[in-house]
Parts: C-alpha cells; structure tokens; sequence
RNA sequence: CGCGGGGUGGAGCAGCCUGGUAGCUCGUCGGGCUCAUAACCCGGAGGUCGUCGGUUCAAAUCCGACCCCCGCAACCA
C-alpha cells in the first residue's frame, strides 16, 4: 500500500530580480503546505526554481558584459542561498536552462502541433520587451498596458498557439471543476476573461536567441512562459523519467501569486490539452503583501528582504506572521511595528510563555514526570479544556485543508488562550502548598501540558524549528515531522514519561532594539555600498536567542574581491527627465566610458560633477532607472537621516580605470 | 471607463457570499495573581460599520449611485 502523492509547486521565479519578501511568502506557504499535507500521509513532491530565459535577461547579461547563462547562474543561486537559509527544503528545484527541461517543452509542443494547436503565422506589432508580450495596439509609441513601459516595433514571423479553438473548452473545465481556480474572486476573474473571447497566441519569438529552439528550426525560439510553465513537467521527469511522471503529474495545487492568474489558469491549461496531457488540479492565487509607509518608504523604496527578519526573530517568527496576519488570498499589510508586536505578544508571551511556565511547574512541583500519576478524577472545568481541545483540533485540520492559515492559527492560539485562563483558575501554585491538594495540582498540571503538547503538534506546519524544541522540551525524543496528524493518531500518541530540560523557545524582543537591527540589516541588503551582499550564515530559529549582534556578516577576502571599484572620470553629467534624484553621467574608467544613473541629484549639479574623480563599482548588473540604463554605481557616503549622498574622492591624482582593493 | 484591494471603537483586521444582539488582536484605564519570557487572568472606557438612496418586519451584510484611500507601473544599483 504506497502512500498517495501530493504535488505542490511555487512559480519558477524570473531571475530579472533578487528574491524579495513577496517570492519569500509564496515559498514559505508552499512549504507549509508541503510539511502539512507529509504529517497528513502524502508523498509530497514540493518544486520551486527559476526561470532564466528571456529577451530580459539577454540584455541584462549582454549590458554586464557576462553571458545569459553566467547571469541567470548567478541570480538562480542567490534563491536558492536563500531557501537554504530559510530553511525551505523543496524536493526539486529546476531550472530552465537544464538541458532535461529543453527536452520537455520541444516534447510538449511538439504534441500540441502533432494534435493541430499549432501554426505558423507573421506578426508585426508593438511588443513590450519588459512584460515578453505584444501590446494590442499596433501603433508605434504606445505605452504598454501593463507596465506602461515603451514598447518596440517588431515583426516576425512565429509560430501560434490556437488558443481560440480552446475556449469552449476551458469554459467547460471551470465549469466542471469550480475549484480549479481558487479563490472565487480570482475565479471570476478567469471566467470574464475566457468569456470575453480568447485570440491566439504567439508561442515563439525570433527576435532574440536566448531560449528554447523550436525543434527543427533554430531561429525560433520558444516564448518564455510556454517555456516556463512547462517546467512544472519537467521537475518531476516530463520527457526524462516516464516512471517519476507518471507518479507525480498532475500537479495537486499551483500556488501562485495573483499577477500570474492568466497564465497559470488560462493558458497553461489550454496548452496542456492541446498536447493530451493531465490538467493540474488546482491554480490557487494568493494576494499581495501591500507596505505601509513607515516614513522610510519615501526616501528608500519600499523593499522588503527576508533576511533581517529571520536573523533577528528566528525563521519561525516570519513563518508566523506571514501566514497569520494575512488572510489567504486577500492583501496583507506589512509592517514591522505589528511584525514586532505579533512577535511578542503571540510568540514570546503566548506560545512561548505557556510552555515556559507549565514546564516549570511540572519539573518544580511534579518533579518532572508526567505520565503514569492520575491520582484525583477530572472535574467539569477539567473536562471543558479537553473538549476545547478537540474543537481545536479539528478546527485547525479544516482550515490547513483549506490552506486558511490564518484561521487555523488563530484556532491554535485559542487553545494557547484557555489553558493561560485554566491555570490562574486553578492556581497550581498555591495547590502545591497543602499536601491534601496535590492530585488536583496533578490534574491541573497534566491536563494543561496535554493541550500544549497538542498546540505544539499542531502548528508544526507553520512553526516547524520552534515546535520540534518544545516537543523535546515536553520530554518526545522523535521528531515531530514524523508525527501523523489526525484526531485518530492523536488518541494513539503515547506521552513521554519524563520533561525534558527547559529554554525559552521565543525570547521576548526590545522592540525599539529589535526594529533598529532589521533596518540596518535592510539598509545593508539595499544599499551595499560598504560591502557585498552578505553570504548569510543559517540562521535558525535559534537566531532570537539574544546574543547575535548588530550588523553585517563579516564576510571573506574572496567577497570583496567581487567587486570590481574603479577610479572614474565624470564626463558629463544631466538630469534624468522626470526624475528629481537621478543625474545620467558618463564616466571614464580607464578603458572604456560607462553610463551610470546615479541618485545623488539631491546634492550635486550636474555642472559641478564634471571632472571630478569619482569611485565607480565597475560589475554591478545594469539596470534601468526610470528608462535608463544604469552600468555601475557611484560610491557615496550615506548622511544623515535622509541619506543624503556624498560623492567619495581623492586626495591625490590618480588615474581613470585604477583598480580600488 | 487600465487592472486590482479597501473604507467597521485610538491602530491593524475579521464578519459581508448563506441579512436578525458588532467580534478579534494591539493599545489604554482599573483590579487580581506571582508558576512563567516585567509574562498570565478579570473588569471598564471607546463604534453614526465612508456617504446618499433603495429592497426588507429586519442591512455592516443584498441592490444602485457617489466620495475617499491604497497597490500594481515609474526615481535614488
């Protein structure tokens, strides 16, 4: 009898940008839901990866003078650096630059054409380069609609995906299967649109090369997200291991965020049955996280890494206020005051607290034991815990099930809740000062180390490095991950006999202390002026436990010796239109002049800079700044509270292109 | 009419689909307790549920109109 499989993946992130607090989230659902749905019985595949073709990330490679591969290698590591610090152990993480996965989406349309889906047609129109699409207007000038980007003339001739003759089709299948799309309001969404008509749609591109060639002609590639969203195939042995297909395919949920929805829920399907294969069960899109303005958005964007969170309040902490304060599927605000007020009010004084003092008094009063007593019979109060208890139990499988996290947390922290209540009721203190007493004091305390023993149990999905300590600290030498969790394998799981030795799991945090350490880390991760990007150490949970201290991870020789300063030369210098802080300068460093956009309006006329000796950080990754592009960064001191930029120079002469280490 | 989210006690939210005493967290005020991570418990104050109109015996909840915020895109590599 094998176990049944569960197949979850994440969207196979763009590697046009460094992974963010939005990716970090999708990520960490997936994995809740993976570790949720093994303590249920499943044989999980859980996938994630990155997603490396694209006009994007030709250009971008071609400007930092690397190739496509070497750029999409390097941004492809710095996810998987971070998952790895996480903690967020996907079973695969594919990458659609393997040579398995060119196999598989040549094998895919391949079907798809063999089955009449595909055709060759010419195509002339204005195409966003940054969004991969034509826009619909085919005027030059226009703006794209999505991005509002300016779009390119281009004419090609490609192949076409018949994704009109689907429609009836896919109107059938979100018919037939009314949760495919979750939630209802993305349903919806999908709906308008199929109905709406559907036009077909270009699936190759020769305008570029960096990508997938079109089986048997080679100036064709194939569209990036034909591409991409094939590797939800590839990952588990599409057109590589029929066997490891044939079990995990199809997909049980594709988690996804909202800007995704028409892909994910429109075209994949349709290119699926173009080609006969199994449809994914469930696309399920998940909302934003909005930021709200801590007066420090405005002078330095609103970016949020993981990174400083995890290594200031532990991986669990961030686990725990990503999937409770947001409601699944809607928009969530981010903040760090209510991060930092979560942390302590339900992670230090409730979770945390609880077991800290229920431990405490079981070793003091208990001696430590907590099976084999059971003297005095359990009166009323007693009993209504226990039954608080089932409630919650089953109040939280419903809401994992239903991936409601928030909920079932708050279910969780109910019971947490009671039993704080349960205990000033019956005060044990007291009991344990008149011998006569001492079996109630038992009851109270067993009945109290049984529903944390449960809340620990249950929200190991969410809380997986803090729950396991406790569920050692409550005496179990196994591993909760290999607890089965259901009402019935609770009844069955036998107690320890004896606690174990007791720490606090959440320290509580100074919050001002707190706050300032996350922002320097930030300001560290955004502005790495000073130095690299910090290699990261694993940060666990453990990570709260006060010492740490401030600051940057020291970082190695080699580290620095990435990056490449040089002396430049301005050679001219302007404002960019529209913008109040950029200045477009060229610089000479030595051999060769760069553009480089520079935010340092604020401070310098552009008149002023010319001449002047500057410090330039020569393989930086372009990038555009409000339409420019941007080939290197300026070195400048950081003053004050607004950060106001302050170029770095020379004493002495020294000459354009001199290497700074 | 670009797409989308939202306006509920001081702050952040749930409830709205399946109308019927307005709920949670934080904060605040007062009290209790001392096992615990200055934690925990009890009680209080505090709300025209954005506005106007409609449906209904009854509307935060359904319908219509309107007002206002915000996100996505664009500026500090």
């Amino acid at each position: 009898m094998s176990k049944p499989k569960f197949y979850i993946t994440t969207p196979i992130y763009y590697v046009n940008a460094r992974p963010h607090l939005g990716h970090t989230y999708t990520t960490i659902v997936a994995d809740t839901i993976a570790r949720y749905k093994r303590m249920r019985g499943y044989d999980v595949c859980f996938l994630t990866g990155t997603d490396e073709h694209g006009q994007k990330v030709e250009r971008a490679a071609k400007a930092a003078g690397v190739t496509p591969q070497k750029f999409a290698d390097r941004i492809s590591a710095e996810y998987r650096e971070l998952w790895r610090e996480l903690d967020l152990p996907a079973d695969r993480f594919i990458r659609t630059t393997e040579p398995r996965h060119e196999r598989a989406v040549q094998m895919l349309f391949r079907k798809a054409q063999d089955n009449g889906y595909v055709y060759k047609g010419g195509y002339e129109g204005q195409y966003c380069v940054f969004d991969e699409m034509y826009v619909d207007e085919p005027l030059p000038g226009n703006l794209c609609p999505e991005c509002k980007r300016p779009t390119e003339r281009v004419r090609e001739e490609n192949y076409f995906f018949k994704l009109g003759a689907l429609q009836q089709k896919l109107l059938d299948l979100y018919e037939q299967q009314p949760d495919f799309v979750q939630p209802e309001t993305r349903r919806n969404e999908v709906l308008a649109f199929v109905r709406g008509g559907l036009r077909d749609l270009s699936i190759s591109r020769t305008s570029f090369t960096w990508g997938i060639p079109w089986p048997g002609e080679e100036k064709h590639i194939f569209y990036v997200w034909s591409d991409a969203l094939t590797s939800y195939m590839t990952g588990v042995g599409y057109a590589d291991d029929e066997v490891q297909f044939e079990k995990y395919w199809p997909a049980d949920v594709h988690l996804i965020g909202k800007e995704i929805l028409r892909f994910h829920a429109v075209y994949w399907p349709a290119f699926l049955m173009a080609a006969g294969e199994a449809l994914p069960k469930r696309i399920f899109a998940h909302g934003w996280w909005l930021f709200a303005d801590e007066k420090m958005s405005k002078s330095r964007g609103n970016m949020q890494y993981p990174q400083p969170i995890a290594r200031v309040l532990g991986v669990d902490a961030l686990r725990y206020f990503l999937l409770r304060e947001m409601v699944f599927g809607q928009d969530g605000n981010f903040s760090r005051e209510s991060l930092l007020t979560r942390y302590n009010a339900d992670l230090a004084n409730g979770l945390g607290n609880l077991t800290s003092r229920t431990l405490t008094m079981i070793e003091q009063y208990l001696g430590g034991r907590v099976a084999g007593r059971q003297g005095a019979a359990k009166n009323d109060r007693d009993k209504e815990v226990e039954r608080v208890q089932s409630e919650v139990l089953a109040e939280t499988l419903r809401c994992y099930e239903a991936f409601d996290f928030s909920r079932a947390l708050e279910a969780i922290w109910r019971l947490i809740a009671e039993v704080d209540k349960y205990l000033v009721e019956f005060q044990p203190w007291v009991l344990a000062k008149e011998q006569a007493k001492w079996g109630r004091l038992e009851i109270v305390l067993l009945t109290a180390y049984d529903a944390l023993r449960m809340a620990a149990y249950l929200a190991h999905p969410v809380l997986p490095h803090a729950t396991q300590r406790i569920w050692e600290q409550l005496g179990y030498a196994s591993s909760l991950d290999s607890q089965t969790l259901s009402a019935e394998a609770w009844a069955e799981l036998r107690k320890p006999g004896q606690i174990g030795k007791s720490e606090a799991i959440f320290p509580r945090v100074d919050k001002k202390e707190a706050f300032e350490r996350i922002e320097a880390m930030e300001d560290e991760i955004r502005n790495p002026a000073g130095a690299a990007p910090a290699a990261g150490g694993g940060a666990q949970a453990a990570s709260a436990s006060a010492a740490a201290p401030a600051g940057p991870a020291k970082i190695a020789i080699e580290d620095f010796a990435k990056v490449e300063m040089r002396v430049g030369v301005v050679k001219s210098a302007e404002r960019v239109a529209g913008a109040d802080k950029l200045l477009k300068l060229l610089v000479d460093i030595g051999e060769e002049v760069r553009q480089v956009v520079a935010g340092i309006a604020v401070s310098y006329a552009p008149e002023s800079l010319i001449g002047k000796k500057v410090v330039v950080v020569a393989n930086l990754a372009p990038r555009k700044l409000r339409g420019v592009e941007s080939n290197g960064m300026i070195v400048a001191a950081s003053v004050g509270p607004e950060g106001k930029p302050v170029l770095c120079t020379f004493t002495e002469d020294v000459p354009p292109g001199a290497r700074l280490k």
